[in-house]
DNA sequence: GAACCAAGTTGACGACGGTCAATCTCAAGG
DNA sequence: CCTTGAGATTGACCGTCGTCAACTTGGTTC
């Protein structure tokens, strides 16, 4: 905290900051991903948001000065830039135009809400899950012939928590996107016909 | 356009500006309701916030210069003050604080698009009328005696857009709602026992 | 008043999701 | 080897929602 940077390594599944606590400062991602995952009073969650490498995490608490919203735990093994509080504020005062990036993440933020928002009232859970192994396949996936291939980097109960349904939902939703030969799984392991890129013809806009 | 500021009267159902337009500048809301609505391919719409005298809109087409991606529309007579945009981007650049109080307002859209992200994860649909129609109450009602009445600024559908769900089963959200005891319908009038406050736990906590 | 149109409602039907309970899997520990 | 426990899956049941179609309501126009 009293230098105004510092790096920190997470192992998978350790805490970057908790649900509540005050803000010490923003935080980089330079590797990894980091969910960012709202914990309710009746004790089930739902996951905001994933960070990746050169996102930025924990700025909304910076900016408003409230509590964290969410708590922030790495999913992979991460490596994440801090900077404390102190000197965030005073590179945002002295630098120009570092407010107004930061606004712009805002704005990114925003329209990935709305985004999810309008997925919400449109698409079918089915048609987000498919829509949500897409990106994650655009990101973690690694082409072989006509397939692609990638390890999940989330549990299923995570992927119930990020598309909004239970457990048991997700077991389904998962069996019968295996059905429609969309995609197939054994465990975290997931593998896709890049033909169904195109079978999905709502997917494509939402890239 | 010429002159910084003016003012305009809006009607009920007219439109302030449309999605896809480039941005002219940001309105601000003095009296009445304005609809921010997103349409989509297959011709459905979803509404996505309800804008209320000292509320700015417009601003993220300002700040991102992308096109709306909404249109506005008043749902009830309104009057708007409209800034330029090269007056807004004047005043953004001699004025500090002005970027930050923008900013302010991002975050309260986060705050808000969050909410309804985690209460479209975690309440019914009948959950999240009893919310809307709460928090409308608020605004818009009166109260007379042990109960509070408005007339509904929304039409049905535009009910059902805010959900998310179709026309029909705003229809039997209305009907068992009703049952339940905790509001009465008649057309827009709409009437609720002071004691339904108390009665739906999950609403306190977000008004 | 008759005709008309949009908004709203109702019914029927099938698909989907929440819930509870039982089972399965797999890896870690004794 | 057996036990344990968490994650994941499956089945059964029921309530809810989307869809299509028919109907009602209310306001506007001719």
């Amino acid at each position: 905290m009293q230098r105004g940077f510092s790096r920190r390594i997470l192992e998978g599944g350790q805490l970057l900051f908790k649900q509540g606590e005050a803000s010490h400062g923003v935080y980089c991602v330079s590797s990894g991903l980091i969910a960012l995952r709202c914990h309710h009073e009746d004790g089930s969650s739902t996951l905001m948001r994933l960070a990746y490498p050169g996102e930025i995490v924990g700025y909304r608490s910076f900016l408003s000065n409230l509590p964290h919203q969410t708590e922030a735990r790495a999913l992979l093994p991460s490596r994440i830039c801090t900077v404390s509080k102190q000197t965030a504020e005073r590179v945002a005062g002295e630098t120009p135009g570092t407010l107004g990036r930061l606004a712009n993440r805002c704005l990114k933020e925003i329209d990935r809400s709305h985004e999810r928002i309008i997925a919400a009232a449109k698409l079918t859970n089915k048609e987000r899950l498919a829509d949500l192994l897409c990106r994650l396949m655009a990101i973690h996936g690694g082409q072989q012939g006509a397939e692609i291939s990638m390890r999940l980097p989330l549990s299923r109960m995570d992927l119930a928590d990020l598309i909004g349904v239970q457990p048991e939902t997700m077991s389904r939703l998962v069996k019968r996107l295996e059905e429609d030969g969309l995609f197939s799984f054994a465990g975290r392991e997931v593998r896709m016909p890049v033909a169904s890129l195109q079978e999905a013809p709502e997917l494509n806009s939402l890239g």
